[in-house]
DNA sequence: ATTCTCAACGATAACGTTTGCGTGTTGGTA
DNA sequence: TACCAACACGCAAACGTTATCGTTGAGAAT
């Protein structure tokens, strides 16, 4: 197993200093053509490449951006690493990716593992147990090393850096006026426990809507599961908890869903239950993923581009990596949600 | 916005050497306890964090992972990932990603960024258009730098490294296999066209099941849908196909699909010509995703455990990484598949 | 008084680059 | 013949570490 030729190797072979194979394969004008031809073909010979890690060493940038992110088997933070992957390599990035597993414990030892140096910026999604504990010093701490963070979908608004988030507010709104709209009189939610901003946001664009339209809010018509059960393994939990609320409130002839998950359980209850999407039912769900396009009826839902999030953030990140002032204002940039409209509604 | 302290900076502050520095704070018994409280202390306060860039370079070794991709939104991928990330930073390594959407010339650029010192061996699974062309030079020419790969999944025999693969023969004939064990007398096959590899094995596991069941194969019954057909733009086309599969074979009572879209696809097309799953059809799909779990009616599939695939490889490729022999054999490792029943068999 | 032995620390090389500057060798011109 | 560019190249520093080897001084042993 011979190691990658170096510079050094060069001369040594060719009889020249460090220095001179360097300029020549940088193709500068001090050296010589005769000189620089027979470096340069050398060179190609041995399939000489530069080492990234001195590169980076000397230009105290490393040209790697790291993602951390909860979870990478998931539809939309896959979308959001295919944006930012996107734009990143067009600007000559690479990506490294730190999976946190909702763990605070992880995310804080991922974030020192790629804050000592392999990366130039944090693009990142912080857990639910971070959220939970409110703990954001290694954030912090990290920006205070000087280097920059954007945070998406889930952030707090204490931490000052640049943010990229879904307007869930909106998008809720959104999801439920299209319910009203289609005549639905009694609108259920199935959402999550508070603690995660996401989730929160989302109730209330629900409440919100309804209460534009002067329906009144009733309590048991709030389903908030654990967040747990968006696991797979308690599925049979979520049909159980979907099941009794439809029992209990037979009344109920639209549902807004925070998840795809919960729309399509909801759809796979309802059916047992022996109601007709739409006609009996109708479900608009949250986060435009594979479930949403193939299940059926297939799901009217709120999608939320996440494409375009790590897009946008990526932009942000280089943008701030790569500018020379310290102090610029932070940013956060709002992506509109679209309502796509499938056959779940009517 | 400061830059990260450095050994140097300490020991100006402090007043002594460098490598006094260094030797304190790995706790060198050559320093006395004095000197060491004081620079651990004065380390600690600034928060020192040694930077992982000039160790690299000095070690020749980064503790990073390469994984090159077709793509990340696809959840066998996103599994694969999960399994080498858990084992990777366990063992103290680092995961980068590289993501080739199935083009050779991304597949190629990428490698060689990572190739260029950022990485100490790379994970990786082929791209449909490099098994188009045939080319592997790239994949030759790192391993000829020193640099290990293993491949997954996709792999071509040609190129000597280890290579964790799926028993994909093996699976689809378990999967026709248990269709001719619930009595259907016409199996269809609904794979891709034959240059990944992949596809072609899962067809010829299907024929080789039905013969060893003296069942003839009817070239009719295979339908051969062109790869663009999986990407969700093409659903319609997708569709149609499947539908005049199913109309001009009505006998039909059994559908083997290589992957989950195409699986259920075909439970979604059958039902609109009031086909009733299982009863009259009964479907079985490969890869264990999102949506045979959570289709209606659920899908039997065959599960080829994406996550294991990810630790073996993983920790193939870091036993390689550490081994200081330099011409170990190359092994090939499967990993055997489970057929998952749900509800869209009997 | 001289040598020896440690303890405690400093100096330096090395990892592979890039780059500004110094320097030796040309050739041409006065 | 003497001088001066221009050319072509070498030298060395710097990025931040670690490890090897010196070096210094003090005290103990001879």
């Amino acid at each position: 197993m011979k190691r990658k030729i170096t510079l050094k190797q060069i001369a040594k072979e060719l009889d020249v200093s460090i220095g001179t194979v360097s300029k020549a394969l940088r193709n500068s004008k001090e050296i010589s053509e005769e000189t620089k031809e027979k470096i340069q073909a050398f060179a190609k010979f041995y399939n000489y490449k530069p080492n990234n890690i001195a590169l980076s060493l000397k230009n105290r940038k490393t040209k790697t951006i790291g993602i951390l992110i909860p979870e990478i088997v998931h539809h939309f933070f896959s979308k959001v690493i295919q944006g930012i992957e996107q734009v990143a390599n067009k600007k000559g990035y690479n990506v490294i990716i730190g999976l946190s597993n909702e763990s605070f414990d992880k995310e804080v030892i991922n974030m020192e593992m790629l804050a000592g140096g392999s990366i130039d910026g944090f693009i990142l999604s912080i857990s639910k147990e971070t959220l939970l504990q409110q703990d954001y010093h290694h954030f912090n701490e990290t920006i205070n090393q000087g280097m920059p963070i954007v945070m998406f979908d889930r952030v707090v608004s204490d931490i000052r850096c640049d943010k990229v988030i879904v307007d869930d507010l909106e998008g809720a709104k959104k999801a439920v006026n299209k319910l009203i709209e289609n005549h639905c009189k009694h609108i259920a939610i199935i959402t999550t426990k508070d603690y995660v901003s996401v989730g929160r946001l989302r109730t209330q664009g629900y409440i919100e809507a309804l209460n534009a339209h002067e329906m009144h809010t009733q309590s048991d018509l709030i389903l908030k599961v654990d967040d747990k059960l968006a696991s797979e393994d308690y599925i049979d939990v979520l049909e159980e908890e979907i099941k009794a609320l439809l029992l209990m409130n037979p009344e109920i002839d639209g549902v807004f869903a925070v998840n795809e998950l919960y729309a399509v359980t909801t759809m796979k209850v309802a059916r047992k239950l022996g109601k007709k999407i739409p006609d009996d039912l109708q479900v608009v769900g949250f986060t435009d993923g594979v479930l949403s396009r193939h299940a059926t009826p297939s799901l009217t839902t709120v999608s939320q581009h996440g494409k375009k999030i790590g897009e946008v953030a990526a932009g942000l990140l280089i943008e701030k990596i790569e500018s020379e002032s310290l102090d610029e204002p932070v940013r956060t940039i709002v992506i509109e949600t679209e309502l796509i409209e499938r056959e779940s509604t009517k």
